[in-house]
DNA sequence: CGTAGCTTTGATGACTGTCAATTGTTGTGG
DNA sequence: CCACAACAATTGACAGTCATCAAAGCTACG
């Protein structure tokens, strides 16, 4: 339908990406404990069809520039290693991103160069909402594992934006989702018990897997133990005895990275504390 | 400057309060420990040449409809008693609220009716951000004294910055500056000792009293300590006990609600933990 | 095979939530 | 004006939770 409005070279990335999803979509899941990062990497892949941005990334005003460069058109594509930085603190806002395939984590340095994690994402968040305030990132992106990043020109879409009612509108929702979602943030961290947060994080991320049509009752962390300490303002220490704690009860299974959620319901009821 | 393009009405009522605006000035501010829910009041009065929505009220066209209706000009402006709502969960979008004075509080009802708090907002705070994600609010308003806000019809704002390229940047900015604010809020929760959780609540609060033209070494704390804990994730007893050791190490000064800060190194250092 | 990094596990003391009682404040009615 | 009730805040005692330090196990990677 939008495809129309692309040029020749993103429709056809669009298409060949599709064909992987609809690949993918055959296979049966990663089985647990055998998910490597090749294939993590190749599991979360977000489709365009479903992603938020395709409103604005369907419109050629948007990549102008890449129309005008062959051979740079897929400049808004980029890999990124694990452990890299997708941007950093302080610099200027020049794109959004939008996480494709992967997982990333925002962080802030806190006074003492003490490392302090504002959220994980997956594929189908954006990243960089936060410095259209001041135009400038206030936290920097740095990958959890290789990962897949779409780079979307922001002068070029609050231009866009700016002449078009429609688009305008769905700018301030797509920014005020932010916000939902840090709220969801805050309820987390405000909970007073370690197991509390600790719960109500792995619901948050089997809600939001499932949301993007990923499974939602196993999946990977990206992250590590200390990684979710620092989200949540605990001791790594404490996070790993409180998921082996979790786990006794029979409420889900852990091995390292890997999750599985056994019973939801008494999860939730966990989280709630 | 702006004025121009305002009705009278709305006119007078801007200069009336600059006028109580100017008075004030002129007058020291309350002594500690004397401040009365009035004074209060008075003290903390936004002028309309401060506001961040003032480059979207000075349009005509977002207050036309009140133009036509003579006497009911200064629909836009209410007074809300200690303890009323301002807008309720689940209520859709209708306006955005700008503290003009006093003070609220943003709640959600967590699974057991249990009230978990989002934030406290002070004159300059814009309110209802959140719901244009869905377009319905997520979050309750509760007035924590006797407060004055501004109701911005949406729709409307949303009309106007559709159609103005500088309004529409102006919107995103307004909006995204709440992503900025939530991400302060979750890096004082995320702290791992309730002192340095109290402490950072404390200076946050003189920061942005400070931004606003307001004394920020005194101040009224308008929340209790039960709703102070359900902030930060702590029992109210804690709060209560951690106020008075801060207040024993000689760093601020506490009696009820009234806070003086009288050493703000030492307060940002107990807030780093 | 060995190292580096991540995770688990244990011991301990400090911190914090809970329960309970007391004090202080505000507002109401006599 | 005072007494009382309702509410907010403080304080104490105690048990459970969590951070810290330390050591050992596990995995991935060269």
């Amino acid at each position: 339908m939008f495809y129309q409005l692309m040029p020749q070279a993103v429709i056809y990335s669009i298409s060949s990406l599709q064909q992987k999803e609809s690949c993918k979509a055959e296979k049966s899941f990663t089985p647990l404990f055998v998910m490597s990062k090749a294939i993590t990497l190749n599991l979360d892949k977000l489709s365009c069809l479903t992603c938020r941005m395709a409103m604005f990334c369907s419109r050629s005003e948007l990549w102008a520039e890449e129309l005008n460069l062959p051979g740079e058109c897929a400049q808004h594509l980029s890999t990124v290693e694990d452990g890299a930085r997708v941007f950093r603190a302080g610099r200027l806002l020049k794109y959004l991103y939008v996480v494709r395939a992967g997982s990333i984590k925002t962080i802030v340095c806190d006074g003492q160069g003490e490392e302090r994690i504002m959220g994980f994402h997956m594929p189908g968040d954006v990243l960089g909402l936060e410095a259209i305030s001041t135009g400038a990132h206030t936290c920097a992106a740095v990958a959890l594992e290789k990962s897949s990043i779409c780079h979307i020109p922001y002068r070029r879409l609050q231009r866009l934006c700016s002449h078009e009612p429609e688009l305008c509108r769905d700018l301030a929702v797509l920014i005020s989702d932010e916000i939902t979602h840090k709220h969801q943030m805050m309820l987390i961290l405000g909970r007073n018990r370690a197991a509390a947060k600790i719960a109500a994080l792995l619901v948050n991320l089997s809600t939001r897997f499932r949301g993007r049509g990923f499974p939602a009752q196993r999946f990977s962390l990206s992250m590590s133990r200390h990684d979710i300490g620092c989200f949540l303002g605990l001791a790594l220490e404490t996070v790993s005895r409180l998921l082996g704690k979790i786990q006794q009860k029979g409420i889900i299974e852990v091995d390292r990275r890997s999750i599985r959620i056994l019973d939801l319901g008494q999860l939730q009821e966990l989280a709630q504390g």
